[in-house]
RNA sequence: GUCUCGGUAGCUCAGCUGGAUAGAGCAACGGCCUUCUAAGCCGUAGGUCUUGGGUUCGAAUCCCAACCGGGAUACCA
């Protein structure tokens, strides 16, 4: 229990004693005393004036002379203007630090038998590109969301949809087919995903080139488009997959293939996984029948052309395609089936959508189907909705050429992070696969923490040249925070320092120890905050926060010379367990610390 | 047009279930390497929290309106 909860509740019971009222918990506003005023925790006295009916500072004094005497957790109090300030006895702050330092999984709380199962969908790439910006942030949130949401008891699925069909993976093909000469990513040495991708760009020019040729001989814009060569050869391409054309599905396949090996290294360099893969090819039929039952009972209509809709007029939203004239799915069909599939496959509590606030009317309108077709789940979908990432000139498109592609990026980060960590002459003494195996844990720190510190849903703006720091309020910096912690541990055992573990009750910390411990203290409420808000920018808050205060710390107190042994044993013990704060604050965003930089 | 999200220091962002003098980092300027790592620490400078109303003891925070910007808006996914 929290000291914020112990003071929440012994002060309702003040105000019962003192002014004979129940109140609501919500009335009592407790905050961390401000740096300036001397105490621990504050309320703000103000809601309960009305019931005193004195002063501010009468009523403050009063509730404040009541917690000193029966809260053995309160030592003395002082107030300012309407506030009440309590500082907290030395004597509970050591408790924290014992309890929090013979804790290995410090802020997490175990799954249960009860434990909800949340399933997150994240990344779903599509199958004609490498991976760009945008998807890091994609991945970077959908994974260190799972990790919150684990770390809050619940089981986790992470579920990875694959659009691996339609028209976009046709270009593709078509292109290969004519102008690939055989290529493939063994003969090329490039890539597989982005050799398919080069093969989309090579579609997307001559098929321009082809546009520009047919207007010339007097066709219109829109009819150079219908009829330009190579999209009747992609739409060709599309019809024969879909009639299961041996040639064709064979050709698919070995793309495929090609895309999802290059996909795996950039997965596994960003550190990211999924325990159930579903790919659009064996979903894409999915949910018509769902579609045509809402037909027959009722719940949607279908117009002359045979087409299906959803009326949501009701709702305050508008028509909604379903099904076109030919009787063919689109993406909200497809949603509503592999929805329902996934309800069966998992005993589901809480389906989460990792997807950018582009389609927040998708998911919107999808949660009012599934609810009109009766399932109960519908409206309990969660779409976590996160802001597109913008560049200096604008948003990235993929067919100008202005994506920041995730292999590039994640490349030169590792190479700024050796050019630096060389220039300061940081890992000697490495072998060079140990130190290699650091550059790259810093510069992906480094991209992760800049990205996953933001609110996600939040646009937010990278500027390649500029953005990725790393001094200051970033990855690299709770990194080194780290390791240096971690060679004070190392140091201290060379000098054969006892530690104890258990810091005995009587030993009193100084002011700025217990201001760390104070905020170590905190670490358990950030993770719940953040699994109950869906943020993972709250966690880097609150590590950025910890860690700026124990550098500050470290500067200014000396563990290893500091003569007294009891209070060197607390700076030491307290220094491990921010350590192990850190390290598992970063966990969550699936940041990993090194042992030394 | 409608819906929706945003607008905080030169730049990138915190703070938003209303609370004390609005905070960090970057960039600029000035200090600190003989202690446990200077990817650090300390200091200076930088603000009509887009604007205008309202609610109240109190508003960056809540409500309304305007302005600016992003996104969505019936057959791409």
């Amino acid at each position: 229990m929290s000291i914020e909860l112990i003071i929440r509740d012994h002060i309702i019971e003040a105000i019962a004693q003192c002014y004979n009222q129940q109140i609501d918990s919500s009335l009592v506003q407790l905050q961390n005393t401000r740096k300036e005023f001397d105490g621990d925790i504050t309320l703000v006295v103000f809601p309960f004036v009305r019931m005193s009916k004195k002063s501010p500072e009468q009523t403050a004094a009063e509730i404040g002379d009541y917690l000193q005497q029966n809260v053995s957790e309160v030592e003395k109090y002082n107030v300012v203007k309407g506030f009440l300030n309590l500082t907290i006895s030395p004597a509970y702050w050591v408790s924290v630090l014992n309890e929090a330092s013979a804790d290995v999984n410090f802020g997490y709380t175990s799954p249960t038998q009860s434990s909800k199962l949340a399933m997150v969908e994240y990344s779903s790439p599509n199958t004609n590109k490498p991976l760009h910006l945008g998807h890091i942030r994609n991945n970077l949130l959908g994974f260190s969301l799972c990790e919150i949401l684990k770390a809050n008891g619940n089981k986790v699925v992470k579920t990875n949809i694959v659009n691996d069909r339609g028209i976009h993976i046709c270009k593709s093909m078509y292109a290969w087919k004519l102008w690939g000469n055989g290529q493939t990513p063994e003969s090329t040495g490039i890539k597989g995903d982005h050799l398919v991708g080069d093969f989309y760009v090579k579609f997307d020019q001559e098929y321009k080139k082809e546009i520009a040729n047919l207007i010339e001989q007097g066709q219109t814009k829109d009819e150079a488009e219908q009829n330009a060569p190579a999209m009747l050869g992609a739409r060709e391409l599309l019809l024969k997959w879909e009639a299961r054309d041996p040639k064709t599905v064979e050709l698919w396949k070995m793309m495929n293939q090609w895309v999802y090996t290059g996909f795996d290294v950039t997965y596994r360099e960003l550190g990211v996984n999924f325990d159930k893969i579903y790919y659009e090819s064996e979903t894409y039929l999915y949910g018509k029948e769902e579609v045509l039952r809402g037909l027959a009972e009722g719940i949607f209509y279908q117009k002359e052309d045979s087409s299906v809709w959803a009326d949501l007029t009701a709702e305050g939203l508008d028509q909604k395609l379903l099904l076109r004239n030919d009787g063919t799915s689109v993406y909200m069909t497809q949603d509503i089936g592999t929805a329902k599939e996934r309800f069966q496959d998992y005993p589901i509590d809480k389906m989460i959508y990792v997807v950018g606030n582009e389609q927040n009317y998708h998911f919107q309108v999808l949660a009012i189907l599934l609810d009109k077709l009766g399932f109960e789940f519908g409206k309990g979908l969660h779409h976590f909705s996160y802001g597109m990432v913008e560049l200096p000139q604008g948003k990235m498109k993929s067919r100008e050429g202005t994506v920041v592609d995730a292999d590039d990026l994640i490349a030169e980060m590792v190479e700024v992070a050796r050019k630096t960590s060389e220039e300061l002459g940081k890992l000697e003494g490495y072998t060079p696969e140990q130190a290699a195996q650091t550059y790259k844990m810093i510069a992906l720190g480094a991209l992760k923490y800049f990205i996953l510190k933001v609110d996600p849903k939040k646009n937010m703006l990278f500027n390649p040249q500029e953005s990725i720091d790393f001094n200051g309020n970033t990855g690299p910096f709770i990194q080194y925070t780290y390791a240096r912690i971690q060679s004070v541990l190392r140091k201290a055992a060379d000098r054969g320092f006892e530690i104890n573990r258990t810091i005995d009750g009587k030993v009193t910390p100084s002011s700025k120890e217990l201001q760390l411990i104070k905020l170590v203290s905190q670490f358990p409420g950030a993770v719940k905050e953040a699994g109950e808000m869906y943020s993972p920018a709250l966690i880097a808050n609150y590590i950025y926060e910890l860690v700026k205060e124990f550098n500050q710390f470290y500067h200014e107190f000396p563990m290893l010379t500091e003569e007294n042994a009891e209070v060197r044993n607390l700076r030491i013990v307290l220094a491990e367990t921010v350590g192990k704060t850190v390290r598992n604050g970063m966990k969550l965003l699936g940041i990993d610390v090194p042992e030394r930089m």
